[in-house]
DNA sequence: CACTAAAACGGAGGTGCCTCCGTTTATTTA
DNA sequence: TAAATAAACGGAGGCACCTCCGTTTTAGTG
């Protein structure tokens, strides 16, 4: 009722943002989650703010502790991940959909495994970061697969916590070097199981 | 069997120490105790170096993280306070014993406030430290509890996890300033409700 | 004792954290 | 458009972390 912007960015405050600032935070936000994935979460603010092309002092000003700023990235991560779920289905067949999609979420796993633990603390006072996060990501997988199943691509007797449960593996699987490898090929392995008997 | 070893000082390893390597390490424990309790856990580990008299690297060689001195000194607390209700119970009538005990018990619950927050991390990993060393707690605090009971000084329809629970709004109180004094309090109202009755 | 190997010491140095405040820039007002 | 004001910028500076390695000390051995 109140809100009075359009530009529905992530923003702190529901207050408007000055340009500069505006673009200053997007930047700071896209390098960090490059930066993240590249180095892992402890990677230097410092580096950060230089490679944004910011001073150090803006850095702190957007995000004053480390876990702000993972803590957006992990959102932004999350909503990337939604978003590419309805865009792959708008332009593949639902079981690529599917499969691209999953390849993607094994991405995300890493992403989450990462920041777990440098959010552990955080999480004890902010629990419901994970909880509705993953809850908008099984939906993102719930209406892939239902429209999959609905256009006969894949079987039509799994549902979104069949998979997720499949695919829960990856979690536990521990940090060897060909991790991703055996990830890809685990999704592989599973598309072939919900194609099997499709329109069966 | 394999022990080879007298000195069952708190140390890392069972091989024996260096004399000098014994020394430092005891003076770093013990000054990261006072230090701590003086300026929280965040306290400068370098100034804890510089009081006791050692390098930093010393402190580092004994103990490789943060947590690592916190987990020794908390652990030493607690073994101070198991070892003050025997001597309390040999120099003390048997309800004054208890009664010094429990104001004691109150300097230990502010440690523990303090050292949880820093600890919260390593729980997750070793959560033994805190469930062990609540069962050492409480199990002194029962002794002290029966043999008071046993010599008429208190009521015998109490146990100690009675008491406990009677202490637990020590835990939740917030930190005031005064919070010492309401504590203490707290603990001499409650020794009156057991003295209440007692022989009856 | 003198000698030696192994263990421990310690602090310089390189790096990151975070605050503080003088300077710059966007926006509003006249 | 120009001036005024509020907001944002940015980096120097001070402090703490932690590693690395040359120096010192200890504990054996002849």
């Amino acid at each position: 009722m109140s809100d009075q912007e359009m530009t529905t960015r992530e923003a702190p405050a529901p207050k408007a943002m000055r340009a500069d600032a505006q673009r200053n935070r997007d930047k700071l936000v896209e390098v960090a989650a490059q930066t993240f994935a590249a180095d892992g979460v402890d990677a230097s603010l410092e580096e950060i703010a230089k490679r944004a092309g910011v001073g150090i002092g803006t850095l702190y000003r957007h995000f004053p502790t480390r876990e702000h700023l993972v803590e957006v990235v992990y959102r932004r991560e999350v909503e990337g991940l939604c978003h590419a779920a309805e865009e792959l289905a708008r332009e593949h067949p639902a079981d690529v959909a599917l499969e691209l999609w999953m390849q993607r979420f094994v991405d995300y796993i890493a992403t989450k495994r990462g920041l777990a633990t440098s959010l552990r603390l955080l999480l004890t006072t902010n629990s419901t970061l994970f909880s509705d996060t993953s809850g908008r990501v099984s939906g993102a997988m719930r209406s892939l697969i239902e429209a999959a199943a609905a256009a006969g691509k894949i079987r039509a007797d799994v549902d979104a916590s069949d998979v997720m449960h499949a695919l829960g593996g990856i979690y536990s699987a521990p940090n060897t070097p060909d991790w991703r490898d055996r990830s890809g090929r685990l999704v592989k392995l599973l598309m072939d199981g919900l194609r099997f008997g499709a329109k069966g």
